[in-house]
DNA sequence: CGTGTTTGACCAGCGC
DNA sequence: GCGCTGGTCAAACACG
């Protein structure tokens, strides 16, 4: 797969250590050169729910997929095509959101395979294991080609959400662990839920903290 | 005993 | 068609 080669590209510009406050964010962006706008309203929308997280985590990157324009060569190597923050979910104030409203383009090129929407993200941190405020479970591991590190396989434990994330140590630098999440939780987590939004156009739920007001210290 | 993790086997997709 | 690779399954195991 040249999903591998392709990763690396993501990273050219790393933030540099400690420097989660200003979270320096990259969106890969299948080759557009719009990155600029889609990352500041995305930093824009998540910064306030991040704090806490970034006290944690030193978040350096972000990087976006979703099931847009398909046949491009995206982030990815199954086909789905990278970064998509929608601009409903940046002016409604608050959600990480990969839009499926903005996915116009993309669905008939490639019916035979569903495309999940995937989020992946660079953290400067000891552990692996972010809490997000879900439930996970490990069902794989796997050494990767190119990689020293093994990559974990987790699948949300709720019954019914058939949320993925694969976590994996950055092979040019262990001390970040690259994590990503595909699909979209149908239900919200009772230590996010005072964060979580839901889209008003798919009902979809997405978490912008993990942690209510009063428990942050 | 219930729940979650580990780990080898298996399967499917892709490139050559 | 074959081999390689990533992703998933499922039985065995560990732990509270």
């Amino acid at each position: 797969m040249a999903a591998v080669g392709a990763l690396p590209v993501l990273y050219h510009h790393p933030a540099p250590a400690g420097d989660a406050a200003s979270m320096s964010s990259y969106f890969s962006h299948g080759g557009s050169s719009t990155t600029s706008s889609s990352a500041s309203s995305f930093s824009a929308a998540l910064a306030p729910t991040t704090t806490a997280l970034a006290e944690q985590f030193d978040i350096s990157e972000f990087l976006f997929d979703d099931a847009r324009a398909a046949g491009a060569p995206g982030v990815f190597a199954d086909g789905a095509a990278p970064v998509v923050v929608s601009d409903a979910a940046a002016a409604g104030g608050g959600a990480i959101s990969a839009a499926a409203g903005s996915a116009a383009a993309a669905a008939e090129a490639v019916p035979e395979r569903p495309r999940t929407e995937r989020i992946a993200f660079r953290t400067r941190s000891e552990i692996e294991i972010l809490d997000d405020g879900y439930k996970w479970r490990k069902y794989g591991k796997k050494s990767v080609k190119n990689s020293p590190n093994p990559r974990n396989y987790y699948r949300c434990s709720t019954e019914g959400c058939n949320v993925k994330k694969r976590v994996e140590r950055d092979k040019d630098d262990p001390s970040y662990v690259v994590t990503t999440y595909e699909g979209t939780h149908n239900h919200v987590s009772p230590s996010t839920v005072y964060y979580a939004s839901q889209d008003a156009a798919s009902g979809r739920f997405f978490v912008a903290g993990t942690q209510p007001p009063g428990s942050l210290n």
